[in-house]
DNA sequence: TCTGTCTTCACCCCAAAGGGTGAAGGCCGG
DNA sequence: CCGGCCTTCACCCTTTGGGGTGAAGACAGA
């Protein structure tokens, strides 16, 4: 097992949250895998064997941003970090170039032998489907209420607190395009503007913090 | 029982982020709160002194889920552990069974001693109440990060996602005071505008975000 | 094939938000 | 008493957001 010293791994772009809770997650297994960087930006600034990113359920404009970071010599093998285990948006991560999809509900040891299962080129698509009711939900944030997928990428933008100009630089849109499809997501959701938009977003489940995942057996209905 | 040993807790149904936080906070006051149990479910499953659980300033149940806990003897006393302080959720909660009321704001040595008064049975309601040393904790969210009375309040409602107009009715102040109180209040908080202002005040505890019970098939807003 | 939806973008317009400055009165503490 | 902070408001200006229209290509299904 220990052949090969820690993993080392890195987390790009997440939330603070996120990032501080992997790094006390995973000292205990500092043995396993350690966390040599956490960045904010989206590159990886020293050679490491993993790096954890999270595509935030955006359908297009990150499989870019996943296949920046592939090409990447220091980045190592990428592995997407992310709440929503959506089939289509795993499938294209791992088109992108992503090593594997790895669930953020796992608890850490889940997560570090996830990690090491794909240091070890044996885990290629999904980790752990946590059997747990709540994670599963076929369709993603947004596709039930009608929200096409740019629709729903830009709503997700939105409700992480960007303005146009940055939503068109991270999707590569013209700013009348970003313009169109917020208009239209209003629309379809019912609101007039952006800060209903993002309070409609959290309500249903666009942007992973907390309030997201909720494990309870008891039987508990949970979104 | 063990009132010369440490206090027994458990920390329940939070997510592994804030168990590991909780649990190493903890560690170097281990001779006087012990942290035996950290679930993820609803229920503890041996007996404690203190049960620490948060309400995520809930949508539905959350006042169900506390009494059951209340009411499970293995539970010992409820502790409401959460970031959110609004009044409304506090009286909920003890209404519920909950003994105390804790903020997770609180430093290590201050949440021990927290818990402390109310193992002993001293402290019924909130924790400190700003008067104990350390102010942490105020009358209203954000007082601790300096918002002035009047810059929460806007705050607030902004974070509700009302416009400045609806905001000037609400307050009975003029649209150019409300102005002024938005730039002061982002000056404060760090942000540059207004969806940046509504997570950060979510993020903090503003939006009580009562009752809100998504109704899908409806669809529209309900408030 | 035709129709509808999605995606993309442009141009125009107006309302709203953001931001600076100045100023007045109130209250508190040194 | 004075300096500092909070509160309130006004006037100014610039930037952003919201909304309407139109249009083109891509792609799906009837």
């Amino acid at each position: 097992m220990r052949t090969m010293g820690a993993i080392r791994a890195a987390l790009v772009n997440d939330y603070e949250v996120v990032a501080q809770g992997l790094v006390s997650m995973l000292r205990e297994y500092r043995d396993a895998v350690r966390v040599v960087e956490v960045d904010l930006s989206r590159t990886v600034g020293q050679p490491v064997d993993i790096t954890l990113y999270d595509t935030f359920a955006a359908t297009q404009g990150d499989g870019e941003a996943v296949r920046k970071l592939a090409a990447n010599p220091l980045a190592g093998k990428v592995v997407v970090y992310s709440w929503n285990l959506d089939p289509a948006l795993v499938s294209a991560a791992l088109a992108n170039g992503a090593t594997a999809y790895v669930s953020k509900s796992l608890p850490a040891r889940h997560l570090v032998s996830a990690l090491q299962a794909v240091h070890r080129g044996e885990l290629r698509a999904l980790a752990p489907a946590d059997g747990s009711g709540t994670g599963v939900r076929g369709d993603w944030p947004g596709r039930e209420e009608g929200l096409t997928p740019r629709e729903a990428e830009v709503l997700a933008l939105i409700t992480q607190g960007l303005g146009n100009a940055e939503i068109c630089e991270r999707t590569h849109l013209s700013i009348n395009s970003v313009k169109t499809f917020i208009r239209s997501c209003y629309r379809r959701i019912g609101v007039t503007n952006r800060s209903q938009a993002i309070l409609w977003g959290i309500e249903h489940g666009f942007r992973p913090d907390r309030a997201r995942i909720r494990v309870d057996e008891a039987g508990r209905e949970q979104r």
